[in-house]
RNA sequence: GCCCACAUAGCUCAGUCGGUAGAGCACAUUCUUGGUAAGAAUGAGGUCAUGGGUUCAAGUCCCAUUGUGGGCUCCA
């Protein structure tokens, strides 16, 4: 975190193993339980059994997650070994266990093809099948640096262990780490463990690389580029066929694909990079929910405000975003001889409304609401869809508050936040509160208050969370939310954030009942996130197939023929005038052609349309989901439809 | 930005050893008027991303540019 007020949702790479032991498990039992899904709440007593059986659940996943980590950490052994077999002059850099399998990192002569990695594959095979050993030895440091002599990244290793170690919060410990090594077959590893005990029990069926990528040396982009090697591993062969089914899966879902093949949105290169075009069923699903969104942000108290795209460099200077967020800055445009940026964030804007004039303590709390276009210069390596982009809609708004109000201003925003992610369909959450870093500004007492705060509305809430200490920004602890799709996926929505940076950057106050001018609490918050990235989201949850109330087309009617054509377009009359967004396909295709058709198209309900229908003033109804619901009166199915449509479905 | 790969019709892709471009789907026209996932025929559609170079000749080989994809703090 680089900046005042960055709060832009990352793409969320479910932390390995080694991120999870940095995060303190702060549940309590009762937030392990996810909230129950609507229709499926048990009663008290199954409430206990739930929870424990879910506990019990959690435990022996973190068995067999071990069991699994010392497999996919041999896995990658045994896949250096057959990478030294083919490249002898090959520099090893490090080799970890990941989420659902593991990667190795090697500097070699030339870049890697398919080919070769088909090849190390049956060598791994090959090792595998002999079954050798793991054996563990400790080293003294000299021992190991004779050891690895050739090896530059491992004598950095042995470097680092020893000048001290890490325990396993990431902490600096004093005591200096025992250094030790795994011997295996031919190849020796400069490692921890643990292992398996021999390669028999990797099984050869349960594993497949995946893929081989450019990687820096650990992560920093001057140093030299190394080429990693993913893999997958897995006990069960039955679970790496799953897990490939899953990616399968995922690669239906991408919001890439169906953006294309439902014509929801585009990229332009002559546009630019990163830059979305919104097309127009893609439009009016945003205008339903922006829509949504906005009645809910009136009825909950927010004011409405509108604020311009640039503003001149002093502004950005105050706010000190010249200073932290410029490499995230589109460069300036020079006007009368002043220089003007485009903004990448909304709350310098805000905040000046706030200053306009002298504020009162009565008149606070204040929410100002504004679906925020801001522009933001990304690396052009990570752009992604409309996942990652440069220019984007957020859903922002800031919160100022007197210190009496701003535990009840944390709640309410929480519960609010909940309701709007529950209302798109999102069931799943986990919530990831960070909290204050070594270096902060503002008062100690303030991050203590605001922290407490946000951790018994988590409590009060009732939503699974984690604590990330120390891992907020330097201007405010937060709550970011993240959401399970479909698949299991998490994704980072929502955020609410304090800023204890910005009043005091710009000064803000009010007149509190003393007299006396105060500092304001300022909390920033995005529940969607941005526009762009909540789409992206919900394309690849709904897989396409859109909740009938954001649905472009909400049924399409299918006259079998033509004279059926007449009767079809006064149903649609019908459907329009009860609020409906219906079509009718008059093409002269056969009836299964359209079938097939709307049912790419992912339309909830298709409404066939011949003889019978006519004569009882019906339609035949198949959903999208292949069931069909046989003949219902029209009247019968708009009512059907819009109850749909009420519960959000 | 960096590493690797890729860029051919609206979409998905083929194009052999360098010899002036192909399929399926979609689209248009015509025929077909049908009961729950593709009826048929015909037709139109391409400066092979852009710019250079090599060559008698480049979609194909080389270089650069642009864009896209997979990765790039999970510590031995």
């Amino acid at each position: 975190m680089k900046t005042t007020c960055e709060w832009k949702p990352e793409i969320s790479k479910e932390s390995g193993s080694f991120r999870y032991q940095r995060i303190k498990m702060m549940n309590n039992a009762s937030s392990i339980w996810v909230e129950p899904r609507v229709n499926s709440s048990p009663h008290v007593g199954e409430f206990f059994l739930l929870k424990e059986k879910q506990m019990a659940n959690k435990l022996n996943e973190s068995m067999a997650d071990e069991k699994l980590h010392k497999l996919r950490h041999s896995a990658a052994h045994v896949m250096a070994q057959a990478v030294l077999d083919l490249f002898p002059t090959a520099k090893f850099a490090i080799g970890p266990a990941i989420e659902n399998g593991f990667y190795y990192d090697f500097d070699l002569p030339r870049p890697l093809s398919a080919e070769d990695l088909e090849q190390i594959e049956s060598r791994m095979k090959e090792i595998i099948k002999q079954r050798h050993t793991f054996e563990k030895q400790v080293v003294s440091a000299e021992e190991a640096k004779q050891l690895f002599k050739d090896q530059p990244y491992k004598i950095e290793l042995i470097e680092g262990l020893e000048q001290g170690g890490f325990d396993e919060h990431g902490d600096p410990i004093e005591e200096k780490p025992e250094i030790s090594i795994y011997k295996s077959d031919t190849f020796i590893d400069l490692c921890r463990g643990p292992h398996v005990d021999h390669m028999g029990q990797i099984n050869p069926k349960g594993f497949k690389l995946m893929s081989v990528a450019g990687a820096y040396w650990r992560g920093d982009e001057k140093r030299p580029m190394l080429q990693r090697i993913y893999g997958t591993a897995w006990s069960d062969p039955k679970d790496l066929k799953e897990y490939l089914w899953k990616i399968e899966e995922a690669k239906k879902r991408d919001h890439r694909r169906l953006g294309k093949d439902l014509d929801l949105f585009s990229i332009n290169d002559e546009i630019g990079p990163g830059l979305i075009l919104w097309h127009p069923k893609m439009g009016l699903m945003r205008k339903l929910a922006e829509h949504f969104c906005d009645e809910e942000h009136m009825k909950a108290g927010y004011d409405f405000v509108y604020t311009p795209h640039i503003g001149k460099a002093s502004l950005w200077e105050t706010s000190g975003h010249l200073g932290f967020y410029k490499e995230n800055m589109y460069a300036p445009i020079e006007v009368d001889g002043q220089e003007y940026y485009l903004k990448p964030m909304n709350c310098p804007f805000h905040v000046h409304i706030y200053k306009s004039r002298i504020r009162s303590y009565k008149e606070l709390p204040m929410r100002f609401a504004e679906n925020g276009t801001v522009y933001r210069y990304e690396r052009s390596g990570v752009l992604h869809g409309m996942l990652r982009v440069r220019g984007l809609t957020q859903d922002d708004a800031h919160h100022f508050c007197v210190p009496e109000q701003m535990p009840d201003e944390i709640d309410f925003v929480l519960n609010f936040s909940l309701h709007i992610l529950r209302s798109f369909g999102f069931v799943d959450f986990n919530a990831y509160l960070s909290t204050r870093p070594e270096k902060f500004v503002g008062e100690v007492s303030r991050w203590e208050d605001a922290e407490e705060a946000l951790e018994l509305a988590l409590q009060r809430a009732d939503i699974p969370y984690q604590v990330d200490d120390g891992g907020g920004a330097f201007y405010g602890p937060k709550i970011d939310i993240k959401v399970k799709d479909a698949l299991g996926r998490e994704w980072q929505l929502s955020t609410i954030q304090f800023d204890f940076n910005l009043p005091e950057r710009f000064d803000m106050t009010y007149v509190g009942e003393d007299g006396q001018t105060h500092r304001p609490y300022m909390i920033h918050r995005a529940l969607l996130g941005a526009y762009e990235r909540f789409f992206g989201t919900l394309i690849e949850h709904f897989g396409g197939a859109f909740p009938v109330w954001l649905s472009p087309v909400q049924a399409i009617l299918i006259p079998i023929a033509d004279r059926h054509n007449d009767y079809a377009h006064n149903v649609a009359e019908k459907m329009k005038a009860a609020g409906l967004r219906v079509q009718v396909d008059d093409r002269t295709d056969r009836m299964n052609a359209k079938i097939r058709d709307a049912q790419n198209q992912k339309i909830p309900y298709m409404l066939v349309i011949g003889d019978q229908e006519i004569e009882a003033d019906s339609v035949a109804v198949r959903k999208r989901s292949g069931e069909n619901l046989g003949a219902i009166e029209t009247a019968a199915f708009i009512e059907m439809i819009n109850n749909d449509i009420a519960e959000k479905k």
